[in-house]
DNA sequence: CATGTAATTCGACGCACATCGAACAATGTT
DNA sequence: AACATTGTTCGATGTGCGTCGAATTACATG
């Protein structure tokens, strides 16, 4: 089957390990609106599906952003039946890059004009 | 026939204002390897003329990188004889995007094995 | 098995970017 | 004035990225 090839590869729908992640491709992910509307959007620690995220982008697009961010090791995906549900990496994110996340999603609320209301707890939006 | 976006395209040295530096331009500046670098030297405060870099690369294309960041917002240069000062535009990063330049900070020495002496201490040198 | 749904892979296209060398400009220095 | 130092501007070039549509795989269900 497939094992790591060594370095990088990224195989196994999981992406690099912890370790492995670097800080260049996390920027780059992150530096492309769509991609960071998509970690926006799994901020809160929901799964969404491909299909679930809406964008006037063809399929194909989308599967290219995704793919980035897992290999950049922001997000992970599994397969559930022919779907594949995508999540953020928060742990590993925030034990290899500390505060890195949390200050984008600030900055990127900022950005926007509004304000970051520290949720990750009691109040759910939407 | 180079870009002048229109919207308040850095005109003089000083790059963009604070309310109107944009998230992607600044992870884009930061997510290139030479630049990232250029922003950890400048990281103390200091300020540092372009040949003081000590890249192994072209004069045009330490130029570009600068102009990159500076249209950004991250940096700021002024005119010294014949050389321009380079330094970082914390204050006003810190401003509009809170933790973000030391999460990346952190997470740089981080990715190249090394510790992050925490060297912000409340004098404002210079 | 046939059909349908969900996502990936596969070129292809255009644009942006990192890089360079050469020419230009601005400011000292002799 | 002539020269040296320091950066910028100007093409040019190769690579990478975002985008697309069409073909393909994987799974589910009629």
């Amino acid at each position: 089957m497939h094992q790591d090839t060594g370095v990088a590869a990224a195989r196994k729908l999981g992406g690099p390990a912890r370790d492995e992640m670097a800080l260049a491709p996390v920027l780059t992910a992150l530096s492309d609106p769509v991609r960071l509307k998509i970690v926006r959007m799994l901020a809160d620690g929901c799964e969404l599906s491909c299909g679930s995220f809406g964008f006037p982008l063809a399929k194909s697009t989308l599967t290219h952003h995704l793919r980035v961010l897992r290999d950049a090791g922001v997000i992970s995906q599994r397969a559930v039946g022919t779907s594949r549900m995508t999540c953020l990496r928060r742990k590993d994110l925030d034990a290899r890059f500390p505060g890195l996340l949390d200050s984008v999603l600030v900055a990127a609320a900022v950005a926007e004009g509004r304000r970051y209301a520290q949720k990750r707890k009691g109040t759910p939006l939407h």
